[in-house]
DNA sequence: CTGCCTGTGGAAACCGTTTTCACTTACCGC
DNA sequence: GCGGTAAGTGAAAACGGTTTCCACAGGCAG
């Protein structure tokens, strides 16, 4: 499950990011949906929330969130960038190529041992990794066939 | 080990592409090179080799290379995107993030399994799957420890 | 409540990428 | 080889997402 608003300001707020009415407004946009979004959808949104939110303060809201760790860069195959509502400890996405729908799920024991096997065979120490899987989630893999018929 | 310039200009003419000075340049440039690049840096290495070559071929030489899979296009966490030589078959990189080198290798059974284990728990149909690994490469792990003696 | 200092947002600058369009060149058939 | 043709090229301009600038606003501590 992604993290909740509540849990993302608090977390800023301890980080000695002051909780202000914009930074509110980037949170709940996120919290609430659970597809990665780019800034500008971002920005979009959050104006629904509070009118006078600012491109730049989203801009500058997403970055300091990602260097929390609190929400994921999702990057896409033509060069665009969007972002996700992470979840505590979990550090990978799959993402729904028809909706947008991001789930995050932990590597485990399956990356550990490719890391491990890697290590050994190149002698490369590794440090991060970054994994994004691509495929259709249940709801649209009803869709699409329905459609299709 | 990463595609040779031969290889990659004999694919370009078999999909029906025109094997020209200003591709072949760039060819050259990407395998020569062990490293990702921008395109701004496959331009400036390009222009020592064919000095009229222009920065739009570079990036639609590029496009058409990862489209063919000759390269893959390496995904940094700033957001720009760099390209790097493909190998026949593999399909996953690590990246060196001291010098840039990088090395291509293949998610064998371990990712097919946490593929599989995903699919079972979550319902999503996967298509498809990126993943990179950041870390340092044996020389880097030498220069640095012996640089911060 | 008051002040300070962080945060904000419009406009402009910036920069990587794509489009445009007249010119060039690889490749095919002779 | 040689000429025709369609693909390819590159300089400049357009484009669009992102960052910077700077005067103003608003959290938060006292």
């Amino acid at each position: 499950m992604a993290l909740d608003q509540v849990t993302m300001g608090s977390r800023m707020q301890t980080e000695g990011y002051k909780l202000t009415r914009p930074r509110r407004a980037v949170l709940q946009v996120l919290a609430d949906s659970g597809e990665h979004l780019s800034p500008a959808e971002v920005y979009a949104r959050g104006k629904a929330i509070y009118p006078r939110l600012g491109l730049v303060t989203v801009y500058r809201t997403l970055e300091i969130l990602a260097d929390l760790g609190l929400v994921k860069r999702v990057h896409l195959d033509d060069g665009c960038h969007t972002y996700a509502a992470s979840a505590v400890g979990h550090n990978h996405h799959m993402v729904c190529t028809l909706c947008g729908a991001v789930v995050n799920f932990e590597g485990g024991e399956d990356l550990s041992a490719l890391v491990r096997r890697l290590t050994e065979h190149t002698g490369y120490r590794i440090n991060d990794h970054w994994l994004e899987l691509f495929g259709t989630c249940p709801a649209c893999q009803t869709t699409r066939s329905e459609r299709q018929g």
